[in-house]
DNA sequence: CGCAATGGATAGTAGTGCGATCCGTTATCT
DNA sequence: AGATAACGGATCGCACTACTATCCATTGCG
């Protein structure tokens, strides 16, 4: 299919679909002339897995683009699947934090790092050293000792007790699929597109819970159930 | 304390705090004189709490002064805080999707938002029709319909299940703590700060089940233990 | 054979967080 | 009291991002 197909089939304007074909997002169509190519059902469904990870999970352009190269070239290997794509970070746009983040790979250590370590070893996990995750949860546990919250990684191990329970259900989310691509494909929207639906139903949980917590208040008084 | 001292005291460089001054995530110090200003502790633990929902959370400035707003005006209704707080969604930077953004509002109401509706009432959340995490929900079941990932509302119930878990542990937090203002930014703290934490203890869990079930690969042969 | 569509490249845009600089004023040191 | 440095405020500019618009020669298709 050309390229007005393409967009017109997949809901992508022709420019960003340009765009995405420049950043090496979208493999280059088969070249039938010179001002011609061809695409294929690949195309769109790749396409489609681009404006997913662009889109609604709000991963930069050269996250999704490593992704996408790691879910082409290593198929096989879910764990490194998995492994690329639970360490891509959401949007930064800031050279400030770039140094931060230099400073930390430099070698020197915040406390919140080791913290995490320490949960990571509580709770049994077996994991790559370096992993980011493992970098966030210190920036978190850092915040948190800056803030003077009371809230160190052993108050987070019963979050984590239930992130590990969301992690059984994830790999379950794996059964059934067949074909390489398709489970790597299946990883990545597990991975990345269930974050921002786990956030929003703890958030509705929350809302939830504080109003029958805190929300009985002067103002509305919606019978509790 | 002049702003030097402030800057000096949290880290922050003086071009950013008048940065904050301006866009009003910081309260203006007290005008001691026509070019001095004297700020107090309180600034600087609102500055601390502004780098860390900015900073390790990535909001968005204005989401992080309606917050703080919030929080300063209306510190005593818990509900109402976390009602804003949990609304507030991560940086956007785009226009196209405010414009996806407005057509929703407008009315026009995706499948997905029904789904999300219906997955709100299985669980027998009671929540505000309008809250944005319902909408955020409806986009990734939209983005997963798409995808033909085979995954509906019906296969996140066990994540919402866990999702209503981890909302006990947030209200737990509140617990011991006195003080409206306290209260009020120990919300800022647990629903927005915590969600990197649970992303990337998931994220290490889902490396450590991915290892021990994908990752008995032909390379590095680790003992599965 | 002609016109619009195609693919490719090069700018330009919007929005964000933040830094640099200028400017008039004022605290502070001597 | 006078020099000097810092202060607060404002404006401009930067870097980064995802995306859009425009121009170009080429070419398919009726």
């Amino acid at each position: 299919m050309k390229i007005s197909e393409l967009s017109r089939r997949s809901g992508v304007s022709i420019p960003t679909i340009k765009y995405y074909l420049r950043d090496g997002l979208l493999p280059p169509g088969r070249a039938t002339a010179a001002n011609q190519a061809d695409y294929g059902e690949e195309h769109l469904r790749r396409l489609r897995l681009v404006r997913t990870l662009v889109g609604v999970r709000r991963l930069p352009v050269g996250a999704v683009k490593e992704i996408l190269g790691a879910v082409t070239e290593q198929g096989g290997d879910l764990h490194q699947i998995f492994g690329i794509v639970t360490d891509a970070r959401p949007v930064t746009q800031q050279q400030k934090q770039a140094r931060e983040r230099e400073r930390e790979e430099a070698g020197e250590e915040t406390g919140g790092v080791a913290d995490a370590r320490e949960l990571v070893a509580a709770m049994g996990w077996e994991v790559n050293p370096g992993t980011a995750a493992v970098r966030s949860l210190g920036e978190v546990l850092d915040a948190l000792a800056d803030m003077d919250a009371g809230i160190d990684w052993r108050s987070l191990l019963p979050y984590a007790r239930l992130a590990d329970r969301i992690s059984e259900l994830d790999v379950q989310q794996m059964n059934g699929v067949s074909g390489v691509l398709e489970l790597a494909e299946r990883a990545v929207l597990v991975s990345v597109l269930l974050e921002p639906a786990l956030l929003a139903m703890r958030r509705l949980a929350q809302e939830d819970k504080s109003a029958r917590l805190f929300g009985g208040g002067p103002k509305e008084g919606e019978g509790e159930g």
